[in-house]
RNA sequence: GCCCGGAUGGUGGAAUUGGUAGACACGUUGGACUUAAAAUCCAAUGGCCAUUGCGGCCGUGUGGGUUCAAGUCCCACUCCGGGUACCA
């Protein structure tokens, strides 16, 4: 019985799915393992080799749990909301549900392909209006909800209504906007509009007027982390900053939680160290500056609040600087500087943020013309204002440290403002400001000049200062945090809607048991005629009650924050999901997907997990336990070499001359001022110009004048006449220079038009007249061209020719990014159909290790199909089933242990590639040892069965088994049939590897000694030398030093 | 600029705790089988030198160091990839 993956692999996938294998109980007495991938976007190319591999990967982990005992949740859904469906909706008004509809179809064929062993009845999809009820819900719950500072966590805003209506809210220590204390009587007093109002400034889902990514492309706000560089992460389009009144997460209020719950996750440490860089804690103080002179209308103005990280730097604050949104600048700025300053805050509002970023190092500002004291010595200090303060973060505005911030003193600099020294390196002598480079930023050194700090260390000082100005009451201790709120609303119309609607302008929610509020139908994707977002359009939009409903639609983020809680009870009609599935499955175990969405997807969904976890829904703090990025699959691109036919003919012409020896009297590349020539003979005057036969009849008049003018003489040679007929060219080249005729001489012989002309690779001179050309990676084999196949791709090289090496095309190669304009997507179905599932899972892994980006290169999959076959003939022969039942020796024994050890430890440290070649190793053994015993061969089916599961079940049914191989226990591996007697020493003389000795393993560390100096290999290499030292390391090495 | 990761044959990679560098594959070359092809099998395959045999020297991005012993540890640097970008 030959291998027939086609047919094994469609007869397996079928059981599975008739025998629902996979489905995971929710009560169980075993332990649990939850096994989580990143569910897809199903966009509409399909899936590529780059996306399975992290599936394969969890897959084969999946699989490996259930032989372990463990009751195993591997499920699988759609991120289905997203951009590319809505977008072609735009363009062709086809519903973005039947777009995702036909996309998840394909993926979901494509996927059981594979042979994933997904518990499918689980599935999930974002835009399925029983999954996103649950998302409006947690909204819902969100909105009424408000950080409590001194329980740490979020609680019910019915709570907070309470204190404020018996205490108001000046005991309140809540996360929330800037808010006017009041009492109970003020709190009461307002009217439901006002109320409303405050309590915005406390929800953990509130409404707020704030600068937002705007992308007038998309015609939407973008959250942070889907802007890179100033451009859209989808699509690439410019994005610009715009206040708008939008719905926003407090996830600031989790910064310290978020920071903290990283510390307990098994992830790798880009990632964490990515995550905390996003979230940006910086300790430091809080404190205000007073302005020098009063300023109208600011009598009981508390003072320019500042934060800092070096509050021991207070002493060197030589001026101070405002964002120019800042909302003191209108009110301060003296009016000799208004117009200046008004200008410069109208420059600064009009550069997009593309334009800001890339003129980092443009130093801009503008004098206000007024003046604040340092609240530490008095000294009155001038203030700015200039865009590299950024309004979003700290207070706006910031104290100046030249002399130990480099952007405040380029900025001192550019001004001419002064710079004092604060800090002193250990052991320097302090210098002159004036005369330095750059400024020292370093934290560590000696305070100078700096009053009652001076001679502290600078970590002792920045604590000195702090206390002061806490004292004084001028500052406080404080920690900022780079994280921002997150924008919630998107302008378009494929996402959540919001169960909000409005009510004198005021947000309400709707009822629980009105969810889910569902998509409505639109006429057009489009924004309406006023710039209203999509679901402006809708019929309707609005409650029962007759009140209008939210327009904006949730962000991608929304769905994909807490869908592994609802995988764990997925069809749960009354509550998201039971507290006693919850309870038994808790969190992600294993959590495999791409590092792109590290400030993303991964924050928000930890973020959204703490609330959940404070609501008492979800038991544990943290979504996932341990996770694993899989490396990015890059694309190999082959490309071929286009001829341009003029360089081409320039250089088969000159060298050929070369050839000839005329290469001294020929200029190659001739310059007549601003006339360039091809070749030219001085000797005899004779200019050589190559063009194609069209632009030399067009050019021929132009070159006659030029001819009379200068005297000179002048060939003129079409392209065709040198490539395809050189003899004549050369021959009439030759009389030309010979004859003394003058003027131009121009041979109209009979022409063919040119055919596109290809150039092997490794051909000499190759890269003078070529450029490569991205060809299609499925006419190329092993680096050659199928030049018939390459012939009828594409209409215009039908017929084409080609300069061969060794009689074939060979094509160059490059490791780029996988995509369509490319021609180097390798697409899983067309290798599943040649190759086999199982053979496509093993070659994925046996790439590399699973967390490096690696370039695709099919070649390879031969090998480990190879490989298959060749395990396959230990079973079967031609005609039958060949498995004996004889008593297995000793060294097949050696060999089933040995394989079962490292595959056990390649499996849990999650080297998948080495658990592959490991069973190359096997096979190639036993076949060697022609072993075809059940009893070494019966637990190597199981062992196969997570890498391979489609063989393996096949296999597993031929030695007798019915009930299938995927709960089967795993082999246990046992030591002592890898017991050896002797060990085989690398002996080395002075480190290096000079012959092997077989030694007994107990022998002593002096007999080994003894016995390696006495062999006779040995002396050799201690003749003539005095022995310094041995090195006996047991079962390791000997190591003899010689000299 | 700052932070993180990486660099090993022609290619993908292995070497898990400092202990035989190049496992396992691909590719290449030669051979067997075959009318032929496919499939399969065998042999060689880091570089250089010597090949009559033994063999020898060099070699994990570069330069230095620690050690009996370094791909692995330390210092300095080069190049490549990713993140971030005036975050006070």
């Amino acid at each position: 019985m030959a291998y027939n993956h086609q047919e094994i692999e469609k007869k397996w996938q079928k059981y599975w799915q008739e025998h629902k294998t996979f489905k995971a109980e929710n009560h169980s007495k075993k332990p649990k393992y939850y096994v989580l991938d990143m569910f897809p976007y199903p966009s509409g190319a399909g899936l590529h080799v780059g996306h399975p591999l992290g599936y394969i990967a969890s897959d084969i982990y999946a699989r490996y749990k259930r032989h372990q005992g463990f009751n195993v949740l591997h499920p699988m859904g759609y991120d289905a909301y997203g951009l590319p469906a809505e977008q072609y909706a735009i363009q062709t008004g086809t519903h973005p549900e039947v777009t995702t509809e036909k996309n998840i179809k394909r993926y979901r064929k494509q996927l059981d392909q594979i042979g994933f062993s997904f518990d499918w009845d689980r599935e999930v999809r974002t835009s399925d209006p029983s999954y996103y009820k649950w998302t409006q819900w947690t909204f819902i719950q969100l909105f009424h909800s408000w950080y409590n500072r001194r329980t740490d966590k979020a609680e019910p805003i019915a709570g907070l209504v309470k204190q404020f209506e018996t205490a108001g809210n000046s005991g309140v220590d809540a996360v929330c906007d800037e808010t006017p204390v009041f009492t109970a009587d003020e709190w009461n007093a307002m009217t439901e509009n006002q109320q409303q109002d405050i309590l915005m400034h406390y929800r953990l889902a509130y409404l707020s007027e704030t600068m937002v990514n705007w992308c007038p492309a998309l015609g939407t706000v973008l959250a942070n982390d889907e802007v890179k560089e100033g451009l859209s992460e989808r699509g690439g389009y410019p994005v610009e900053r715009k206040l708008m009144k939008q719905w926003s997460l407090r996830i600031t209020a989790y910064a310290q939680r978020l920071l903290d719950g990283l510390n307990t996750v098994d992830w790798p440490d880009s990632l964490k160290e990515m995550q905390r860089n996003w979230i940006g804690r910086s300790e430091g103080a809080l404190l205000r500056f007073q302005l020098a002179s009063p300023v109208k209308g600011l009598e009981n103005y508390k003072g320019i609040e500042v934060f800092t990280t070096r509050p021991d730097t207070l002493f060197g604050a030589t001026f101070m600087v405002l964002a120019p949104e800042h909302e003191l600048v209108e009110k301060i700025t003296s009016p000799e500087q208004k117009e200046q300053v008004e200008a410069y805050v109208q420059w600064a509002k009009n550069r997009s943020e593309r334009e800001r970023m890339t003129e980092v190092k443009k130093v801009t500002g503008e004098f206000t013309g007024a003046y604040a004291l340092n609240p530490l010595n008095g000294k009155k200090i001038p203030i700015w204002i200039a865009d590299y303060v950024l309004a979003g973060y700290g207070t706006g505005a910031i104290m100046a440290v030249p002399a130990h911030d480099s952007r405040d003193f380029s900025f001192a600099r550019h001004f001419e403002l002064p710079i004092i020294q604060v800090v002193n390196k250990a052991g320097e002598e302090p210098s002159d400001p004036e005369t330095w480079d750059e400024s020292y930023d370093a934290k560590e050194g000696v305070m100078i000049n700096s009053g009652f700090l001076n001679g502290m260390d600078v970590k002792k000082a920045i604590r000195a200062a702090i206390d002061k100005l806490e004292e004084t009451g001028i500052g406080t201790g404080k920690i900022n945090f780079r994280l921002r709120d997150a924008i919630f609303s998107r302008q378009r119309y494929w996402g959540e809607p919001f169960p909000v609607y409005y009510k004198n302008g005021m947000p309400y929610t709707l009822p629980e048991d009105e969810l889910p509020l569902k998509l409505p139908e639109v006429d057009k994707y489009l924004p309406t005629e006023t710039g209203e977002p999509p679901l402006a359009r809708a019929k309707n939009w609005k409650t029962k009650e007759g009140y209008p409903l939210e327009t904006n639609t949730m962000p991608g983020f929304a769905g994909s924050s807490a869908y592994y809680l609802r995988y764990m009870d997925p069809h749960n009609e009354r509550e998201y999901f039971s507290k006693e599935a919850n309870q038994y499955w808790r969190n992600v175990d294993l959590y495999i997907g791409g590092d792109e969405h590290a400030a993303g997807h991964l924050i928000y969904s930890r973020f959204w997990n703490k609330f959940l976890y404070d609501l008492g829904l979800a038991c544990e703090p943290e979504p996932f336990k341990k996770l694993i990025n899989q490396g990015k699959i890059q694309g190999r691109s082959s490309f071929v070499y286009r001829v341009n036919m003029e360089k081409y003919a320039e250089h088969l012409l000159w060298e050929r001359m070369k050839k000839m020896g005329r290469a001294n009297d020929i200029i190659r590349g001739y310059k007549d001022g601003r006339r360039k020539f091809d070749f030219y003979n001085a000797e005899r005057e004779l200019i050589i110009e190559i063009k194609s036969r069209d632009k030399l009849e067009k050019l021929e008049p132009y070159y006659e004048a030029y001819i009379r003018k200068t005297n000179r003489r002048l060939i003129m040679i079409p392209i065709a006449d040198i490539i395809e007929n050189m003899d004549v060219t050369i021959d009439e080249i030759t009389q030309a220079l010979e004859s003394t005729k003058k003027g131009v001489i121009f041979n109209r012989g009979k022409i063919r038009e040119l055919k596109p002309l290809f150039v092997s690779k490794n051909l000499v001179d190759r890269n003078l007249y070529s450029t490569p050309l991205h060809v299609d990676i499925n006419l190329v084999d092993n680096d050659e061209l199928d030049i018939e196949a390459f012939k009828q791709w594409r209409p215009e090289f039908a017929d084409a020719e080609f300069v061969l090496e060794d009689g074939k095309y060979i094509c160059g190669y490059e490791v780029e990014k996988m995509s369509k304009s490319k021609h180097n997507v390798q697409n899983p179905d067309d290798l599943i159909e040649k190759y086999g599932a199982d053979t496509l899972r093993l070659y994925e892994m046996f790439l590399g290790p699973i967390d490096q980006d690696k370039p695709w290169d099919t070649k390879g999959i031969e090998g480990v199909y190879r490989f298959l076959r060749k395990l396959w003939r230990l079973y079967f022969d031609e005609d039958k089933f060949i498995v004996n039942d004889k008593k297995a020796t000793e060294p097949e024994f050696k060999v089933l242990h040995k394989t079962i050890k490292k595959l056990r430890d390649d499996i849990e440290r999650f080297s998948f590639n080495t658990g592959v070649s490991a069973f190359m190793i096997c096979v190639n053994e036993l076949t060697d040892l022609k072993c075809h015993k059940r009893e070494i061969l019966e637990p190597l089916a199981v062992l196969l069965e997570p890498y391979a599961p489609h063989a393996a079940e096949e296999i597993w049914e031929s030695l007798g088994h019915k009930g299938g191989v995927s709960k089967v226990d795993y082999p246990e591996f046992d030591e002592k049939y890898l017991k050896e007697d002797t060990f085989s020493y690398p002996v080395s003389f002075n480190g290096k590897m000079r012959f092997k000795i077989d030694l007994p393993v107990d022998m002593p560390k002096n007999e080994v000694e003894k016995t390696v100096l006495a062999a006779e290999e040995a002396q050799r290499w201690i003749e003539g030398k005095t022995i310094r030292k041995v090195i006996v390391v047991p079962k390791r090495i000997v190591n003899v030093v010689v000299g």
